[in-house]
Order: structure tokens, then C-alpha cells, then sequence
DNA sequence: TGTACATCAGTGAACGCGCGTTCACTGATGTAC
DNA sequence: TGTACATCAGTGAACGCGCGTTCACTGATGTAC
């Protein structure tokens, strides 16, 4: 796709260059005030620029912001693969519970050291900014990774056959036919189920991706529910709702990690 | 504090009036805009009044931004109360878990209700704005309102004596004299009974909140945990992350909050 | 009850700010012969 | 290797917008005698 870099011309090498050059320093601006600081001017002013010549390389304010999104998106994924994958298969019976340990710690501690781009992906979406499709493959890396370890759990046969408190079994929405086999309600099991198929079915997947689509449906849903929890406890620390009592919320946070990892079956 | 209604001048019902029209108008360029398309001059556009005239009422935009974060603090903390008082308690040995159940289904109604109120309050903090004590007291209803629940269902006796799976115990921070007594690891211990005396100690607290103190020190960690991980599930529900899987999210919503429920210890 | 003064609500103009985006332009870099 | 033309990066001025806030003002409402 790219050139070669002995072809690459300077104009080419200079363009790509400030291409990159433009997005740390909004990615910069980002950090210092925040998404709704960010503004095509201030990214101009740092680097010297006139700001209509930021439009040679991104067409619109909108354009630069969903770079800025779906790099947060990698960051977030790459740190939580990053951490799943340090985790060494043969390092006894819990390898899988200390990988989803792993890779809750590895996305807080992100979340920690880049709370604004943490906001920009998972706080109060961006007034007028529509995500564009492009950020739904980035967005997915985490709960993917996070499914890839309980895939390979549930392969090594690490998960607990007692999963733990299961839902009120006076629920009115527990019934018919899926109940017996996963626990789960109709309308839970049903988007399981077309969750896994359409993981399945997802001909851009790669074989991580399609690994996921071999988790129980019950399972599934444990680690949505999760996957949502995780980020509840992330999200109240970095936005200062634990101000004044959790503070430091490292203990609290493990705590709760812990939990979830019991949650979704791993032992 | 406030003169009678019959000594009341013209002027003074004319004020008050228009101050909480004011705030209604603001109410509903929220809901409409959300929090940063909020502006003085669209409110004031929105009264038929010039926009300097708001400053007769609202010494600038933070104090009327500052209303409505208490507003929506309120209105949500009065929805979690009336749903636990919809609960009578002779309705059985689950009345805490019910209680429990009806406050959070109270809680995701209202959040989907007033999306962009519950993005002002539980969203990414608005840029350039710092929450002034004032919110304190309302913000706490909610985790209060809960703590209640829980205090009343340990007072009854309603507590499962195991409280499910509990942190690994591999982890390092898990030592100290109170370990053997609640579990806790002493980061834990130590902020949990620091919560519980600032809250004996609070000498404006009511009723409701003195008894909150009385909940073990294991309890109201998991309380914490689980009110972080309650609001995780709202936030990603309401800001798009189950976007074509998990979508309506009731029956998932309702799994989780069953799963918080055991995992505080409502039998 | 009536008058004189004080208080207050709302007006309209203005200040100063920053924003995203467009556009005609100059000058440098690249390409074809 | 050298020249003629095409492509592209960056400039600077401008457009039009909306914002929060201030301030001198007019006219209505309230109060003291």
C-alpha cells in the first residue's frame, strides 16, 4: 500500500511526518484540557502553524477527533493484549484468572495515566460527533481480549461448574426452553446467541475474534455484564466519585476485580 | 427562612418564578443539547429575555449549571428512596433483596429517562467547571440510599453468612489483624471503617445515614463496589456500547443487578 | 390616602474572545521530456 | 543534465458564528413618612 521507503519522495516522508506531528499535539491538547478543549487552532498555534493548514492533512475538526479516538481505542486494546500476553500459559492451574487479572490492571492503569483520552472513548459521548464506523473495530479490541481469555479458560477447562449466585429465580423473564441449559431468560439467551453468531460469521475476524464466539452463552453474558462493571469502577475513580473515601482505590479496585473474575466462571 | 405566602411582595413571587423558570428552560436546552450546548444566551432566547437578564438571577452559567447538577442529583436520589419505600417491609424474607432490585431498575429508569442529566452527573466532569460542595450532599443520596437497604436487611437478619466467591487469596495485600475478621485486605479495612466513622460522626446526617454506618465494613466495601459497577452498567447502556448486541439491555440489566444483589450479601 | 425616595427587573448596546472553515495567493517540490 | 510545466504545502486575510459578561439606562414596584 505504502510506498517503499528508498521511493518515498521528501514531500511524501514530510507529509507523513506532520500527518503524525498533528495528532500528538492533539493528542497533547487532549490531555492537557480535555476533548472539548481541543480545538484545530490551539493544534495549529503549537506547531507553529496557520490553522488553515491543518486542512492539507485532515479535512475537519471531526476527522482529527476520530483519529485521536480510535488511537485511544488501540492504546487501550494493545495495553490490555499487551498484559494478557505476559501472563505465560504454563504458569499453573490460573493462568486464565490471572490474565483477566492482568488485563483489568493493565486498563486501569491506562485509564489512570491518560484520563482524557479515557473520557473521549468512555465518557459522555462528544456533543455532535457522530462515531464513525471506523472506530467499531478499535472499540471492540478490549472485550475481545477479554472473551479471547475465556475462551482459552474454558478450553483448558479452568472454569468453575458452579459459577457462583445466579439471578433471582423468581425472574419472570427465566423461562422457556434455554433456561435449563444456560440459566439464562429468552431474551438473554437469544442475543447471546446472535452475538456468537455474528462473531462467528464475521468474515474480517481474525482467529481470536472467532475463538470468542466459542464461549457459553451464559458465560457470554457474565462477561458483558462484566466487561460493563469493569468500567463503572474505572469510571467512578477517574471521574472523583470515590473522592474523599476509596482513595487510593488500588485495594478497592482488586477487590472488585477479583470479584468479577469469580463472576464469570474462572477459577 | 422564607417570608409567609400572604406577606409576600409581587416582586418577591415574581422572582421566585422566574428563577425556577429560569432553571426549567436550562432543564430543557439540557435534555435537547446536552450540557455543553448549554448557554445563558440560549436560555435566555428561550424566555423571550434578553441575555443579560439572567444575571439578575444566576451570577454566572456555573451557578445555574451547579442547580441543575443538584436538580439531577436529587431527582435521582428521590427516585432510588421512593422505589425502596415502594417496597413494604412485610413483604417477605426478601425485602432487602427486593429493595435492593426496585432501587436499581429506579435508578437505569430514570438514567434513560434523562440521558443528558445523567451524562452531567455521571459523565466525564464538564471542562472548566469544579463541583462546589453544595453537590456533595445530593450526589450522596443515592450510595446512601443503598447503604440503607443494606443496613435494614443486616438488621433483619437477611444477610447470606457466605457471601459468595470472595478476592483471591493470592493477593498480597490481604494481610493484618482484620484480614481473619471481615476478609479485608488493611487498605480496605482501614478506608471502609474511616467511611463508617465519617458517617457516625457527620453531625448533619439524618437518620437514615447514621444507620448506614452500622453495615460491616466487608458489606460496605462490596456496597461500594457494586454501586461503582451498578452505574458501569448504565453508563455503557446509555453511551452506546451495547449497540447492536445487547440491545434493549433489560434483561442483561436485570442479571447483573440480581448478581450485585448476591454479591453484597442479600440473600 | 398621598407623596418622595429607594430598590429592583429588564433593556440594549457593546467588549473581547475563540472557533471552524473557505479561498486566492506564493513559493517550493516533483515529473516529463 | 537542463528546462517547462504540474502538483502540492503553507500563508494570510476574511466570513460568520456564538459565547459570557459588563454597564449605563429606563421604568416599574415597594417603602417610609
Amino acid at each position: 500500500m505504502t510506498t517503499p521507503n528508498a521511493a518515498r519522495t521528501a514531500r511524501e516522508r514530510a507529509r507523513a511526518e506532520l500527518t503524525r506531528e498533528i495528532k500528538e499535539a492533539a493528542r497533547r491538547q487532549l490531555a492537557a484540557v480535555g476533548a472539548d478543549g481541543l480545538s484545530l487552532r490551539a493544534v495549529s498555534r503549537e506547531l507553529g502553524m496557520v490553522s488553515s493548514a491543518l486542512y492539507r492533512y485532515y479535512p475537519s475538526r471531526d476527522d482529527l477527533l476520530t483519529s485521536l479516538i480510535i488511537d485511544a481505542y488501540t492504546a487501550l486494546g494493545e495495553a490490555a493484549e499487551g498484559a494478557i500476553a505476559g501472563v505465560r500459559p504454563g504458569a499453573g492451574a490460573g493462568a486464565g484468572r490471572a490474565r483477566w487479572v492482568a488485563a483489568c490492571g493493565a486498563i486501569r492503569a491506562w485509564a489512570v495515566a491518560n484520563p482524557h483520552e479515557y473520557a473521549l472513548i468512555y465518557g459522555s459521548p462528544v456533543p455532535g460527533y457522530r462515531a464513525p464506523d471506523a472506530t467499531i473495530g478499535p472499540a471492540a479490541r478490549v472485550p475481545f481480549a477479554l472473551a479471547g481469555v475465556l475462551a482459552d479458560a474454558v478450553a483448558a477447562g479452568e472454569m468453575s461448574a458452579d459459577p457462583g449466585p445466579v439471578a433471582d429465580p423468581e425472574r419472570t423473564d427465566l423461562k422457556g426452553p434455554d433456561l435449563e441449559r444456560t440459566g439464562l431468560g429468552s431474551p438473554l439467551a437469544a442475543q447471546a446467541a446472535a452475538l456468537s453468531a455474528a462473531l462467528v460469521r464475521d468474515a474480517t475476524a481474525d482467529a481470536a475474534v472467532r475463538l470468542a464466539a466459542a464461549v457459553p452463552a451464559d458465560v457470554l453474558v457474565r462477561a458483558v455484564i462484566a466487561w460493563a462493571q469493569l468500567f463503572g469502577m474505572i469510571s467512578f475513580e477517574l471521574f472523583g466519585q470515590f473522592v474523599g473515601s476509596f482513595e487510593p482505590a488500588d485495594a478497592l479496585f482488586a477487590y472488585g476485580v477479583a470479584q468479577l473474575a469469580s463472576f464469570v466462571g474462572l477459577r
